[in-house]
RNA sequence: GGAGACGUGCCAGAGCGGCCGAAUGGACUUCACUGCUAAUGAAGGGUCCGGGGAAACUUGGACCGGGGGUUCAAAUCCCCCCGUCUCCGCCA
C-alpha cells in the first residue's frame, strides 16, 4: 500500500512512477477523488454520530414520561446515522479497492521500461572458455544424472513435471549452500529463522501477492491456507501489527524454508533439470529498517548477496531490474545473475528488493516517532527488505561451471568445509 | 475429531446495556523529597481516522481478538469466525 497523504500532496510523482511502471496513471487521479468522497461522507457520519451520542447522554438522565419523548425523537436520528454509516463505509471501500492495486512507488531514477530494459550495474568474473579447454560442457542435469545428484525421471513420476529428487551429492550440495549461506548471515547479525510455509491470506494479501488472482500462488482452498513462493512472505508478516523498536539498528532475519511456485504461466519454459522448478529451498535475508536507512540497507543486501557468489566462484553480473518488470510491493530490484555456460547467458541467482513502506503499510509495522525532546509524535510505517542468499538454483551454476571434462565437479574452497572436505564431487 | 473455559491498555486484572477509552495493581516517563541508589509522594501516558491551526495544540469519530446482528444506546446481549488453554479420542 502506498502513503495516501504522501499521493495527494505529491501527485506528479506518482504520476510518474507509473509511467515508468508502464501502469495507469489515471490511477493517480482516481484516488485523489475517492479520497475526497472518503473524507467528505465520513465527515457527514461523524458530525450525526456526535449528535447521537449527546442524545445517548440525555436519555440516560432522564426519567419516566420525559425519557420516552426524547426516545421517541432519537429514533429517527438513529436511522440518519446508519445511513451515513453505510455511505461512508462504501467510500473507504471504493477507496481501498483502488489502493489494492496501485503498486510501490518507485526509487526515483531506476530504468523505465520492461523486462528487457534493465541496466547492468556490473559484471564479476569471466565465463569458462570450454572452447579453449577443449571440451564440450554438459548441462546441468547430464552432470547431475553422473553424479547421481539429480533425479528428475523419479520426481516426474512420485508428483508430476518441475518435481525432482536432489539425491547423494546433489542433497549434500544443497544443504552445505543453504548452511553456509545461514553462518554467513549469523556472522552479519542476522537472527537465523525456520518458518511457516503455509500462510493465512492475510499474510500473504500483506506481503504484496493477491490471493484471488496470482497464479503463482498454491493454495489449500479446504483450509483457507497458500504455499509461499517464498520466506518473505512468513518473515514480513512475523511483526504485523506491532510498533518496533529500531533505535538499535534494523532488524534483520535470515529465513530458511521450502518454496512453492506453480510456475503457470511458464509453460515450456525452462524444462530441463531444475532452472524452474514448483518446490525448492532458499535462505532469504529480511530487513526490517527505518524508510531513510532503507537503500542503504538495500545495498548491504547486495552485497552480502554478492559475498555469497564470490564464495561459491561464479561469474555474474548484477541488473538494476527496470520499473515494468518490478513485483507490485518493490520500489527498486537488483538481481544477481551468474553464467550458465550451457545456455550462454546469465540466469537469476538472487534477487533483492527494497519495499520501501509499502508491505509495512499493509502489514500495519511501524516505528515511534520521536521529537528533540524524545517524546512520541506518533508513529510511521517502517521500510521492509528482502534478498535472496542461496536457492537450489544455485546448484545448476555451479555444477556447470564447475564441471571437469569427465563430468566430476570441482567442489569451490569455501564449500568443502560443508561438505566434510570435499573437493571433488565425483562421477558414480 | 468430541467436550469445556477463556480472549479487555506495555503486563497483570476488574467491569451493572447508558455515569466506561475503561477501576485497581505493576512497569514506564516527569516532578518533589532524602547526600547517591532504594523507598515515599504527586502528576502523566495508547492506537487509528476526520475538522481547525504554521506549529504547540485543539476539536470530533472509531477501537475492549475479528466480523455481523439486536437496541435510541453494546466491552457488557445474540450469531459466525480466528486464537489460546484444559480434558477425552486419534495419530505419532
Amino acid at each position: 500500500m502506498i502513503d495516501v497523504k504522501d499521493l495527494t500532496e505529491n501527485p506528479d510523482k506518482y504520476r510518474a512512477s507509473q509511467r515508468a511502471r508502464g501502469a495507469d496513471e489515471a490511477l493517480v487521479d482516481s484516488i485523489i477523488a475517492a479520497d475526497v468522497r472518503r473524507r467528505g461522507s465520513l465527515t457527514e457520519y461523524e458530525t450525526l454520530r456526535a449528535q447521537q451520542n449527546a442524545f445517548g447522554k440525555k436519555v440516560a438522565a432522564a426519567k419516566g414520561e420525559e425519557k420516552q419523548a426524547l426516545l421517541a425523537e432519537v429514533k429517527d436520528l438513529a436511522q440518519k446515522v446508519k445511513a451515513a454509516q453505510a455511505s461512508a463505509e462504501e467510500a473507504q471501500g471504493e477507496m481501498d479497492q483502488l489502493m489494492r492495486v496501485v503498486p510501490n512507488l518507485i526509487v526515483e531514477g531506476i530504468p523505465a521500461g520492461g523486462e528487457d530494459d534493465y541496466t547492468v550495474v556490473k559484471t564479476v568474473g569471466t565465463p569458462r572458455d570450454f572452447a579453449a579447454e577443449g571440451f564440450e560442457p554438459r548441462d546441468h542435469l547430464e552432470i547431475g544424472e553422473l553424479l547421481g545428484a539429480i533425479d528428475i525421471e523419479r520426481g516426474a513420476k512420485v508428483s508430476g513435471s518441475r518435481f525432482y529428487f536432489l539425491r547423494g551429492v546433489g542433497a549434500r550440495l544443497e544443504i552445505a549452500l543453504l548452511q553456509m549461506a545461514m553462518d554467513q548471515a549469523v556472522q552479519n547479525g542476522f537472527i537465523p529463522m525456520i518458518t511457516p510455509t503455509l500462510v493465512r491470506p492475510e499474510t500473504m494479501q500483506g506481503t504484496g501477492f493477491d490471493v484471488a488472482h496470482d497464479a503463482e500462488i498454491y493454495r489449500l482452498a479446504e483450509d483457507d491456507l497458500y504455499l509461499v513462493g517464498t520466506s518473505e512472505v512468513p518473515l514480513a508478516g512475523y511483526h504485523a501489527d506491532e510498533i518496533l523498536d529500531l533505535a538499535g539498528g534494523p532488524i534483520r532475519y535470515a529465513g530458511w524454508s521450502s518454496c512453492y511456485r506453480r510456475e503457470a504461466g511458464s509453460h515450456g519454459k525452462d524444462t530441463r533439470g531444475i532452472i524452474r522448478v514448483h518446490q525448492f529451498n532458499k535462505v532469504e535475508m529480511f530487513v526490517y529498517c527505518p524508510q531513510e536507512e532503507a537503500e542503504a540497507e538495500h545495498a548491504r543486501l547486495l552485497a552480502w548477496e554478492e559475498e555469497m557468489l564470490a564464495k561459491v566462484e561464479l561469474p555474474y553480473r548484477v541488473i538494476d531490474t527496470a520499473a515494468g518488470d518490478l513485483g507490485m510491493s518493490a520500489a527498486r530490484k537488483f538481481d544477481c545473475e551468474a553464467w550458465v555456460p550451457t545456455q550462454g547467458r546469465y540466469r537469476e541467482l538472487t534477487s533483492t528488493s527494497n519495499c520501501t513502506g509499502f508491505q509495512a503499510r499493509r502489514l500495519n509495522i511501524r516505528e515511534r516517532v520521536l521529537d528533540a525532546e524524545g517524546s512520541s509524535r506518533g508513529t510511521r510505517a517502517v521500510a521492509t527488505l528482502n534478498g535472496t542468499l542461496a536457492t537450489t538454483r544455485w546448484i545448476v551454476a555451479i555444477l556447470e561451471h564447475h564441471q571437469n571434462a569427465d563430468g566430476s565437479v570441482n567442489v569451490p574452497a569455501a564449500l568443502r568445509p560443508y561438505l566434510g572436505g570435499l573437493e571433488v564431487l565425483p562421477v558414480l
